[in-house]
DNA sequence: TATATATTTAAGAATTTGCTTAAATACTTA
DNA sequence: TAAGTATTTAAGCAAATTCTTAAATATATA
């Protein structure tokens, strides 16, 4: 029976709090998992790079750093955490590393592609 | 003619890097909002309250701050951030401030609502 | 084996983030 | 008008982020 940080407001409904409480709880470790991946997703280096994979399938880190215009260490440690996320994968081939997206996660960012192919588009349009 | 940090490989394909650097260039913009949007949704605390908003339709701070158990400033400026980058709206209603999503920035984020949804409906079943 | 290339690792600096606590603001009601 | 409530603002701090440069690793080639 805390009250703890609640407001002491008239209108407030004990009932409807708990009913929120109880979907929040349910969709916890949803909400933390894909938090994690959006908050991969959510930088502007990361978000091109991911786009550059999805888009080409395949690319070296030197590629990627070459495109992106940022030191291949840069690129790398980026490339390290979406790895670690589980977002992409690695090959190796010589002494080169192939970096491509991981199906598994796809189907939590594939929309934010179809977004930016989208938004890209009618930018392009606006342009014409 | 410049090399930069390019990488001196044999392989490099000048014309398929070109490719990329154009393809990134034409969507850079949407890259940049898209990423905006996507570290905001991507905190753990941010994408509680998104769910809950698209969940709910709307809740006050007071309400928010006491289901997610964080003190009312906390959960205010993280509103804030929130406000600021047009995912959500605030409505007044005396001395009262209610939060929606905001249908604007909707397109973007719906999808992983859906995925929340998904998710968390299979972690149930698992648990059945 | 020696040298070069592609990449990673490590250490460190500048910036950003996400909270905390205290104070300010705005509205409501006695 | 005074007191209370919902919220925001501000200042500050600990932790996390993102780059930089330098060095290490692994593979290829002369």
């Amino acid at each position: 029976m805390e009250e703890e940080n609640a407001c002491l407001r008239v209108f407030a409904d004990k009932e409807h709090l708990n009913h929120c409480s109880n979907k929040l709880e349910a969709a916890k470790e949803t909400i933390q998992d894909l938090s994690e991946v959006l908050s991969l997703a959510g930088s502007e280096t990361r978000l091109k790079l991911l786009y550059l994979l999805e888009q080409e399938g395949e690319l070296c880190v030197c590629d990627l750093s070459d495109v992106l215009g940022m030191t291949m260490p840069a690129v790398s440690q980026q490339l390290r955490k979406l790895k670690d996320g589980n977002i992409i994968q690695s090959k190796k081939v010589g002494q080169t590393i192939f970096y491509a997206l991981k199906p598994e996660h796809l189907a939590a960012i594939r929309p934010l592609f179809q977004y930016i192919s989208d938004k890209t588009a009618k930018r392009l349009e606006k342009v014409i």
